[in-house]
DNA sequence: CTACCTGCAAATATTTTGCACAACA
DNA sequence: TGTTGTGCAAAATATTTGCAGGTAG
C-alpha cells in the first residue's frame, strides 16, 4: 500500500479510494487490464465509468501504465515496467492474445540494422496465426 | 483489375461494386486502411459504412485482409500478402523511413509459435533507431 | 428466379465531456 | 477554503444489426 501513496506522491496525484483501487489492481495481476475487470472487481464495480476512464488517462500521460489495443476494438491498459520486453500473438478467429516469452531477436535485427548504419533503439512486433482449438 | 475478379472468385464471393472498389483500394496502396481512408476515397466516400464494414469483416474471415487496432482506438486492414515481405526502420531523429533487405524471421518466429500450437500466418514488425546522419 | 448484397435507420459498444456536488490538502 | 476528484447524464465516436428493396448469376 506504500507503493501506492509513493507512486502516487511522486506523480503529484492526490490519493483517493479510485486511484488506490485501479493501482491495487495493477499491482496484484500483472496482466494487462480493460474497463471490463474494473466492472468485475467487487471493489470497483461501483465506481463510475468515467472515473475508471479519467484516471486511466490520467495514469497514461503520467507514464504510470500504457494502452494498448486488444483486438477486439476496446483499450487494455498495464504497468510499465521496464526490462521484460515481450510480444503477443493473436489468433484470427478468435482473437485470443497470448504472451510469448522474452523477446529473443533484439540482437539479431541489431546486427541487421548495423549493416545499413542504423542504431537500434526499439523494435514493435505484431504476430497473427491461428490457435490450437481454432485450427 | 482481373487480379480482383480472380480474387473474389477463388474465395467465392460475387462481384461487386462495393466489393471491388474496396480491393482497388488494398491493391492500389500497400498500407493499412480504415473506415477514414474509405470515406476519403472518392469512388467510396457514398458507399454505406455497414456495407464497408461488412465486407471488411468478410474480407477478414476470409484471409484476405487482416484487422489490426490503431493506437488511437479504432480499426485498420491490410491485405494478407505473400512473397514481398519486408519491414522498415524509422529513424528516431529525422523520421526517414528505410526499407530492410527481405524478412528473414519468419521461419525462426514459425518455431517459436509452433511450440506453443499456433500456426502463424504473418506478422508485422517496425523497427526504430538512429539513422547514419543523426548520430 | 433465388440467393446474396446494399442502403437506411436504429441499436449497441466504447469513450469523452459538462456540470453540480463531494473530498482532499 | 480553494483546488481537484467523482457521479450522473448526455454527447461523441466506432461498429453491428434488422429489414426491405436491389442486383448478380
Amino acid at each position: 500500500m506504500n507503493q501506492i501513496s509513493n507512486l502516487l506522491e511522486e506523480k503529484g496525484l492526490s490519493k483517493t479510494a479510485v486511484r488506490t483501487e485501479l493501482l491495487k489492481s495493477f499491482f496484484e495481476s500483472k496482466k494487462s487490464l480493460s474497463i471490463y475487470d474494473f466492472k468485475k472487481n467487487p471493489n470497483l464495480k461501483k465506481i463510475n465509468e468515467s472515473s475508471i476512464y479519467r484516471n486511466l488517462n490520467r495514469f497514461e500521460e503520467l507514464g504510470i501504465i500504457h494502452a494498448i489495443q486488444s483486438p477486439k476494438g476496446f483499450s487494455s491498459y498495464e504497468l510499465i515496467e521496464k526490462g521484460d520486453h515481450h510480444h503477443h500473438i493473436v489468433c484470427s478467429k478468435c482473437k485470443v492474445v497470448q504472451c510469448l516469452s522474452a523477446c529473443s531477436i533484439h540482437k539479431e535485427l541489431e546486427k541487421i540494422t548495423k549493416k545499413i548504419g542504423y542504431l537500434l533503439e526499439g523494435h514493435k512486433l505484431e504476430l497473427f496465426g491461428t490457435c490450437e482449438n481454432c485450427q
